[in-house]
RNA sequence: GCGGGUGUAACUCAGUGGUAGAGUGCAACCUUGCCAAGGUUGAUGUCGCGAGUUCGAAUCUCGUCACCCGCUCCA
């Protein structure tokens, strides 16, 4: 299941090779944010490329936009987000558990309360108040030993030698009735309530003022939604039709975890499908086939792919029905994409808010609406991060002599490979290889991106090229001078040598046929 | 947010109070006729950051930041 050292050697290769780096690294990093580097960018563009073509180029019912980050805060406060990414909460001080403020019963019983707690032997004293609630059934003698939890919790690791010596001071009880300040499930005092913002909160203008609060979105759905009268009047679509939009979205996450998994920073790439009503779970289906093909189509096979349906209680609360496309990734099985079934709850609630009417009049039906929504929703990053889980390979070969040692090669499909083809002068100190190999270069380099790199041996620079998943490898040797010296172009002048980098196999081509030949395999 | 671990060159890591190291990689040159070859030379360090203790700190103490693991959280 979870590997963790395959997904260390993943990382530092990425950082070694330039695909991802820590944001802000001189100055120690910041946080759930990352830098991709020249490779790493190039992949992810590609990624982004190959989603946007796919959904808006090559279908005839979705358009796309591409919507600002700040937005109006009133925007967040239909959308539900303002409430919802935002809660008082409490904490257990002794499990640290988070509870919901306005979600505590009010309780009765007996609150015992202590002063601090003390080991005598050591002279040490914690003192710090800490009270429990013991309920009308329970028992003192539980309550005690929760707060020496409570108080043990406190010392440092060299205190805690003697931690059994631990006991408690200045004990006083009293009844309360209708408290809310201790956890119903173990009687503990709670922490007082804190604000937890989920979204990251900013001022429009340069005062920062109460009424100039807005936020960075944590979404980029709700772009789409408050745009969807404007866009299906300029597009000139009926329904069913999308609207598709890749962009930044942030999340000030409790706990950025797994390397660019969950970051406070990312991009999304979402597509809000509007349906008549009624027909949700069809289109629910029909894009969760959509999305799989897809993904098939850059290089993560179905195989890999766990679809949950994800059952009523774990929804969302405006969804009618959700999958969630799982990845294996080394650190476990991890979503990376949604399919869910908004309903018409967005819409509706932008509708109330704005009082702009958002419906849709059916021609046929003659029927008006507030249209339904399917939003097949990608995270960039993680779409990124699965390639190069899944691309990510240790290959045991025999080198020149005899010896075995490891191929590290990332198996990127062609399409999405970051470099395409690296160019090289078998050797170096040949002006004509060098000055035939640069030409090459030049012709291919405005069809795609290219490497040239006449440094080293010429094994040492294919390696090179796998470790960044370059698929192809052209090598200009003395054949292309003086004509092949046999195959199907015996004694032809001008043709080179094509690596494979999956199977490292080698074959004679005409310089004049690699380009129709590399654009048609990197398709 | 809690607990544990880690932080030294681009990467992997050694270095237990006294001059900052190795392997790999990188760069230049030589050699080299296709899979990380050989040789010579070279560059790169606020030892994560900040305080403290000390004549002296990569090393000890405290704080802080970041990353990893386990919880927790993930509208």
């Amino acid at each position: 299941m979870a590997d963790n050292d395959r997904m260390e050697k993943i990382t530092s290769l990425c950082k070694r090779r330039g695909f991802i780096f820590q944001s802000s690294e001189i100055y120690g990093g910041l946080n759930g944010c990352w830098d991709f580097g020249p490779i790493g960018s190039e992949l992810k563009k590609n990624v982004k490329s190959h989603w946007w073509k796919t959904m808006t180029q090559l279908r005839d019912d979705i358009v796309g936009m591409d919507g600002s980050i700040l937005m109006n805060r009133s925007v967040w406060k239909a959308s539900g987000h303002e409430d919802t990414f935002s809660d008082p909460l409490v904490e257990c001080m002794v499990t640290n558990k988070r509870l919901r403020a306005d979600q505590i019963p009010p309780q009765d019983g007996t609150i015992l309360s202590f002063k601090g707690a003390t080991i005598p032997d050591q002279s040490l004293t914690i003192e710090k108040a800490f009270s429990v609630l013991v309920q009308p059934d329970g028992s003192e003698k539980k309550a005690r030993k929760l707060a020496l939890q409570y108080y043990r919790q406190q010392l440092t690791s060299s205190q805690k030698e003697n931690q059994d010596q631990l006991t408690l001071i200045d004990e006083t009880s009293s009844p309360v009735e209708g408290t809310t300040s201790y956890n119903p499930e173990n009687g503990s005092q709670l922490s007082e309530p804190r604000e937890f913002n989920l979204m990251f909160k900013t001022y429009v203008g340069p005062v920062e003022d109460e009424k100039n609060i807005t936020y960075l979105r944590p979404e980029t759905a709700q772009a789409i939604f408050v745009q969807f009268k404007n866009v299906l009047e300029v597009s000139r679509k009926k329904l069913p039709f999308g609207i598709a939009q890749i962009g930044k979205a942030f999340r000030n996450e409790i706990n950025p975890r797994n390397f660019i998994f969950r970051s406070r920073e990312f991009e999304q790439m979402e597509v809000e499908f509007f349906i008549p009503p009624g027909e949700g779970k069809v289109w629910l289906d029909r894009w969760l086939e959509e999305r799989l093909s897809w993904y098939e189509s850059i290089g993560i096979p179905r195989s890999k792919i766990h679809v949950l349906d994800v059952p009523e209680e774990d929804r969302a609360h405006y969804s009618g029905g959700t999958y969630d496309l799982e990845y294996e990734f080394p650190f476990g099985i991890q979503e990376l994409e949604g399919i869910a079934y908004r309903t018409d709850y967005d819409l509706k609630k932008h509708q109330a808010a704005s009082g702009k009417p958002l419906e849709y009049f059916d021609e046929e039906t003659k029927e008006r609406y507030i249209p339904h929504v399917v939003e097949p929703s990608a995270g960039v990053d993680r779409t990124v991060l699965a390639l190069l889980c899944e691309a990510f390979d240790e290959e045991t070969v025999v080198n020149d002599k005899g010896k075995e040692e490891v191929r590290t090669v990332l198996r990127f499909a062609p399409s999405i490979a970051p470099v395409k083809v690296g160019i090289f002068p078998l050797l170096k100190n040949k002006p004509e290889l060098v000055e035939k190999a640069k030409t090459v270069a030049n012709h291919l380099r405005s069809l795609m991106p290219i490497f040239y790199d006449e440094a080293g041996a010429i094994g040492r620079r294919y390696r090179r090229q796998d470790e960044i998943g370059t698929p192809f490898g052209i090598t200009i040797d003395f054949e292309t001078l003086e004509g092949a010296a046999d195959g199907p172009y015996a004694g032809q002048k001008d043709t080179v040598t094509l690596r494979h980098r999956d199977s490292m196999q080698q074959e004679r081509i005409p310089i004049a046929d690699l380009a129709s030949h590399l654009l048609q395999a990197i398709q």
